[in-house]
DNA sequence: TAAGAGTATAAGCATTTACTTATATATAGG
DNA sequence: CCTATATATAAGTAAATGCTTATACTCTTA
């Protein structure tokens, strides 16, 4: 397990449409699974699905709310994946089209 | 084909280990087809797939040389890739065990 | 406790992907 | 020209991937 093997692991999380538009998303604000399919325009299991993978790889992280699961970044650590995230166009305008009626 | 879309491609094209290697291996100096065979431990046919991909991104260009064609890295314009690059273990040792007979 | 909303998981499928083997093309040197 | 070396391309295959549909789990609330 060498480290360059690490990091394409890593890149292949991000070197996905859905999933880097997920990442672009949450660099907004933290999103539920529901929020997140409907901006994505997919399946609610698509959706939980993708986070999954990027949970899994520690690139975001989850917290309860009820019924709600909101998922947030979680790069703190990792300047490589900052980087490319930081990159990412803006989603403030999509991502301010839903209505944050949980008061989370 | 929004922006996000063109950077996951980008992506893909480094979250993969054999070509991630070939990148860092190229941050070293420009290597033939032949020599990254070796390095890679893999057959000439896989290099040279790889290597196309690269080329086709733009990651990498060529120069023929005689019967050999040199590859090297084109990412001056890419900064995100820049960044990625940049933070791969260095490869000097194992570049350095190719002789470098053909005086390029 | 029953119903409904939010989420997770499982199974199936079509596509993509990375590799192999075989073959073709290109260049150098006898 | 002929051969050897370097590289590219083609075809085949096994595995991985992203999505769908169906179903199970979780939590709230009536």
């Amino acid at each position: 397990m060498h480290r360059i093997d690490a990091m394409a692991e890593q890149l292949k999380l991000l070197a996905d449409k859905t999933r880097l538009t997920i990442m672009a998303m949450l660099k907004e604000r933290a999103l539920c699974v529901c929020d997140i399919a409907i901006l994505l325009d997919t399946s609610q299991p698509n959706a939980s699905q993708h986070l999954r993978k990027l949970k899994t790889g520690g690139l975001i992280s989850e917290t309860r709310k009820g019924q709600w699961t909101y998922y947030s970044l979680n790069i703190e650590d990792k300047p490589n994946v900052q980087a490319v995230i930081a990159s990412l166009p803006s989603m403030a305008r999509k991502v301010g089209q839903i209505k944050n009626d949980c008061m989370f």
